[in-house]
DNA sequence: AGGTAAACGGACAAGGGTTGTCCGCTTGGT
DNA sequence: ACCAAGCGGACAACCCTTGTCCGTTTACCT
C-alpha cells in the first residue's frame, strides 16, 4: 500500500507546482488499484479501455495523467518484482536454509499461481525496467539454492537454475484435460515438488543446467 | 504419417467423383503439415496466412480446401490427442505400473513441451470435437494412477486428479527470471516430479483434489 | 453563492491484425 | 494443344487496439 502511494504520486507529479483537484487523485489511485487487479487476473494483454471501465473512468481520463499503457503496466509489475525481492531477502535470513527456502517458494508460488500478468512478466522477454529486477531476482535464487544445497537440505544434481523452472511449474494452474485447478491446486503442486527436491536423486538428471 | 493421409484424404474427397489434380493433392498435404508445425511452434492462435506461408502457398489455395481455419487447427489438435490416447493404452498394459507410468508421463510431457498448440489445447476451454478425447484422457490418467498407488509406487495422499496438473507443471518451458529453458529442461522437471510422486508424504496435502 | 479552471467521459480517428473471397493468370492431364 | 482445375495474392469486411479531442460537469476558491 505504502508502495502504491507512492506509485500514485510519482503520477499526479506535475510539472506546474499547482496541487491536483481531489476527484483527479482519487481517479488516479482508482486506476492504478484497477491496474493491479486486471493485470492479475487478465495478464499484461490488458487494455486500456478495460482497465478504465474497471475504475470506473473514462478512457479520457485514463490518459491524462498516464503517459502510456506500457507505463501504467510496467509500474504495476515492478512494484509487484520489488515485493518478491524484499520476500527473499528475508528467507534468505531465516536461520534454517530449508525452511527459508520453502517459504519463499511458497511465496513466490503464490504470487505467481494468483497473477498470471506477474507470471507472464517473469516467463517473458520484458521492458528494460523490469530486467534490472529479474537479474536481482536470479541472485536470489542462487543463494537460497545453494544454502539449502550447503545444509544438505536439498538434492545437489540440480543446479540453481533449475529451481525457478520448477516454482513455475508448481504455480501451473487453469485447466488442464478439462479439470479446473481449485485455489490451493499450487500448494499441492508445490508439496510433490518439495518432496522431490529434497530426496536422494533417483539417477543423474537428463541435459544440462539451464544458462 | 498414416493418420495425416487419412486426414488430407478427408479434407480432398470431393462431392463430384472426379480425382483432384496431384498439385493439389501435395498442396493440401503441406498445408496440414505446415499447419502442425505451426501449431506446435506458435499455438492454436496461429494464422491462415502464417501457415500458407509456412507451406509455401497463397491464403486462395488454403481456402480452397479448407473450410476455416479453425477446422484445420481442430482436426490437427484431435490427430495428436489420439495419438496421446494410444500412448497411455500401452502405457496400461505394462506389466509394472510405475514403469508404465512413468513412459506415459516421459511421452506425455515431452508432447506438451514441444507442442504449446497441444498445451494449449489441453489447458483452455476448447472445441466439441475435443471435449470428448479429453474425457478418455481423463479417463487413462485415472486408470495409470490408480493402478500404480494400487501397486504401492506412488503415494497415495494425492488423488489421479493431482497429477494431469503436476504433468502439465513439468511441462513449462519457455524461460523464468530472464533464464531460457534448454531442450531438456522437462525431463529434469519430470524427473523431480516423479521422485516427489513416489516417496512418502511429508505430511497431508493442502487443499482438496480438483473436481 | 458563483465564477473559473481543472477534470471528466466517451465518441472518434488511426493503425494493425484477423478471416475469408474473388478473379486474372498458370499448369496438370488428356 | 486444349481447357478446366488450381493457383496466388490483392482485396473487402470486420474486430480490437491505443491514444486524442472537445462539449459537459465539478471541485475549489473567493
Amino acid at each position: 500500500m505504502s508502495q502504491s502511494r507512492s506509485t500514485v504520486d510519482r503520477l499526479m507529479a506535475d510539472a506546474s507546482g499547482r496541487r491536483p483537484r481531489a476527484d483527479a487523485r482519487r481517479n488516479v489511485e482508482r486506476l492504478v488499484e484497477a491496474a493491479r487487479i486486471a493485470v492479475a487476473e487478465v495478464g499484461v494483454g490488458v487494455s486500456a479501455h478495460e482497465i478504465a471501465r474497471r475504475a470506473g473512468v473514462g478512457v479520457g481520463t485514463f490518459y491524462r495523467r498516464i503517459p502510456s499503457l506500457d507505463a501504467l503496466l510496467e509500474l504495476v509489475l515492478v512494484e509487484i518484482l520489488d515485493e518478491i525481492g524484499e520476500l527473499a531477502d528475508r528467507a534468505a535470513q531465516d536461520r534454517d536454509p530449508w525452511h527459508g527456502f520453502c517459504a519463499f517458494a511458497a511465496s513466490y508460488v503464490r504470487l505467481r499461481a494468483e497473477s498470471c500478468g506477474i507470471s507472464e512478466a517473469l516467463g517473458g522477454a520484458c521492458a528494460t525496467g523490469l530486467a534490472e529486477r529479474l537479474e536481482r531476482l536470479r541472485e536470489h535464487f542462487r543463494c537460497l539454492v545453494e544454502r539449502a544445497q550447503a545444509a544438505g537440505a536439498m538434492r545437489t544434481d540440480l543446479a540453481w537454475q533449475d529451481v525457478p523452472f520448477l516454482l513455475a511449474a508448481a504455480a501451473t494452474g487453469g485447466s488442464t484435460v478439462g479439470l479446473r485447478a481449485g485455489d490451493q491446486q499450487w500448494e499441492r503442486n508445490l508439496r510433490v515438488i518439495l518432496d522431490g527436491l529434497r530426496h536422494a536423486p533417483s539417477g543423474q538428471l537428463p541435459g544440462a543446467a539451464p544458462a
